[in-house]
DNA sequence: ATGAAAGCGCTAACAA
DNA sequence: TTGTTAGCGCTTTCAT
């Protein structure tokens, strides 16, 4: 039983009046107050809502934005998600969402389909770099990067300037670490509004906290989109930087899990370790465990990540937090505003929470 | 630098041919080969991506599908889009995602928005019942429900009949358990495609595999949407049911915490616990933990749900799994299917997966 | 204050 | 095989 919807020529007609007056009565222009009543009535009564299919064409562009996320079965993205939905409900617009694996490809044809669809705002968690985002710009596209910015695979394992230092907003270039460099030879870096957390402070608070606690061989086990989180822990830890306390898994939990394990294994010595997301944080546990390493008697651990399933783990873990609901919302505001006023990124604030996975070094 | 995109026109212009036949080409109509080599080179040179608005309108439906979860938080559902993202992708299709908080009012919202964004197939983990997708279906929506049924409140306390016992796939009539009762005075169940997994086998398994254990005095902690679980429940643990035992939280981790905690002290003599959901599964770990009861020593615990931290916990948890994945591919392949052929509900296999949160009782 | 009319980019019917 | 044309539902000048 398809029923035709009401468009505004049948509400036009019931009412008595033009199409246009019909439009101007619902955007809220210029109309008399009895023309008014009298449309808004019938247009109630046909049940009537405009269709966006005809606005969007005449306007040359989808209301509403994209989201790409790596990966939602990954409780930060997850919460990341909500806050961008929670915002975007707001103001009633639709989200279309995408999820990349952390494949800058599967993420470039994500931006070919919004495209198709004439969404111009998106924001995302960047997997792919300019080569993905610069052509979405140019095409017209706002975008925000929500979490990280893109992996510059040159910056990734750079050491941070000093000039950041405490900012409570940061530009693109700032953030990316680019100070220092000559930028000449290289290609200038997206002017994209980005919501970060701030990862530097969180790490180095985790790695003083380690050190306090006596610990002197601390690891870094990271994931894709974490440069900027490993460029602080060896800022944090000071040169010269033990490389092969340093190490890398790509976005799987398997791949997590063999790079923790390989980690064990590889350095007995070490004493603690920090990693880079929840998922890495999990990978850890189950690691130490199939190798009988006790938390935290033979190795503590700190989680970048608040997670509820963070607390049910014996024993509970000590993480970084970051505002991952905050986030997406903060997130959802600047791609919604942006336009009116160009948006500066913003960084929040991440904390130390103290549960029971770090103990003195033994 | 606000780049106009080349339109069909342009296309057509370039090419000396009517838009006509570049959209023929285009879309895979006929032409002369050497017609459509030239369509094709100039539409690649231009750089030409047909715009979904146009197409959309001339065809009065948006492509791609709506997807409403009721927590992304919840990493069942992360997994259910995971899958329903996966078949869009491969279709190129577009998903509108909306997180509804199982809300009811937030649903009709959400569906009268999808309404007015002309995207006519959704997936849906109801919240609400007739009164929400009713009226959806009535306008022409296709859509199909995962996880489970809307609730009928005054079937999610009724025993199921025996009749879809075993069988591989169930209509919604069978699923919501209305056999039995005189149809008449009632309204007709929704005829709405399900993917489902089997609640039933599952839950009757993990209450047998107490049973063995000893176990006598089995609670079930349920949630929102786990009408079919507990009816499953109360089936297996056969009358009389100990209504004490059967408790039910809202859906916040909040109120989660709440109902297992207040079950674990109204009812200190009962052994054992099987939980609705993984949310309620981790307020059931915390809860006993705050009150000093073991698991699984003073109390074995079954959640349903396979999530990756079921396995960091200590101990581990036995869980019921569901396939979320599959199951959101599978639905996405139903919607979109949908119209070609009258799609029938599927049911997907559970699976106990025994850890360590089960003992003998004591 | 209001209506008539011109499209937005596309597809589908109809002609040629 | 191809081109011409008529809209899809809406917003927005431009007259009135």
């Amino acid at each position: 039983m398809e029923v035709r919807r009401a468009t505004i020529k049948d509400v036009a007609e019931a009412a008595g009046v033009g199409v246009a007056t019909v439009s101007r009565v619902l955007s809220g222009g210029s109309a008399s107050p009895e023309t008014r009543e009298r449309v808004l009535a019938v247009a109630a009564h046909l049940d009537y809502r405009p269709s966006a299919l005809g606005r969007n064409l005449r306007q040359r562009r989808t209301g509403g934005m994209g989201l790409f996320v790596p990966d939602l079965t990954d409780t930060f993205y997850g919460q990341l998600a909500e806050g961008v939905l929670a915002c975007a409900r707001s103001a009633g617009e639709p989200v279309v969402l995408g999820s990349t694996g952390d494949d800058p490809e599967q993420e470039a044809e994500l931006v070919g389909m919004l495209l198709e669809q004439g969404v111009d705002r998106v924001i995302a968690v960047p997997s792919g770099g300019a080569e993905t985002w610069g052509p979405a710009i140019k095409a017209g596209m706002t975008v925000v990067f929500a979490d990280r910015l893109p992996s510059d695979p040159s910056t990734d394992v750079r050491p941070p300037s000093p000039s950041d230092e405490g900012s409570g907003a940061a530009s693109v270039s700032d953030l990316m670490l680019l100070d220092g460099l000559p930028p000449a030879p290289r290609a200038r870096p997206l002017d994209v509004p980005a919501v970060l957390a701030d990862d530097r402070a969180g790490i180095r608070t985790a790695v003083r906290y380690l050190r306090g606690l006596g610990h002197r061989r601390i690891a870094f086990l990271g994931g894709p989109g974490h440069g900027r989180r490993v460029a602080a822990f060896r800022e944090a830890v000071g040169a010269p930087v033990d490389e092969g306390l340093v190490v890398f898994a790509t976005g799987s939990r398997d791949s997590a899990y063999a790079a923790a394990s390989g980690l064990f294994q590889s350095r007995p010595d070490l004493t603690a370790v920090v990693t880079g997301g929840n998922v890495l944080g999990e990978a850890a546990v189950l690691a130490a465990r199939e190798l009988d390493l006790r938390v935290p008697r033979d190795v503590s651990l700190v989680m970048y990540d608040d997670v509820p399933w963070a607390e049910l783990c014996s024993p509970p873990l000590t993480v970084i937090a970051q505002p991952g609901r905050d986030m997406g919302y903060r997130a959802a505001e600047l791609v919604m505003r942006a336009g009116s006023r160009r948006p500066r990124s913003v960084l929040l604030p991440t904390e130390l929470i103290v549960r029971g996975s770090c103990g003195p070094r033994h």
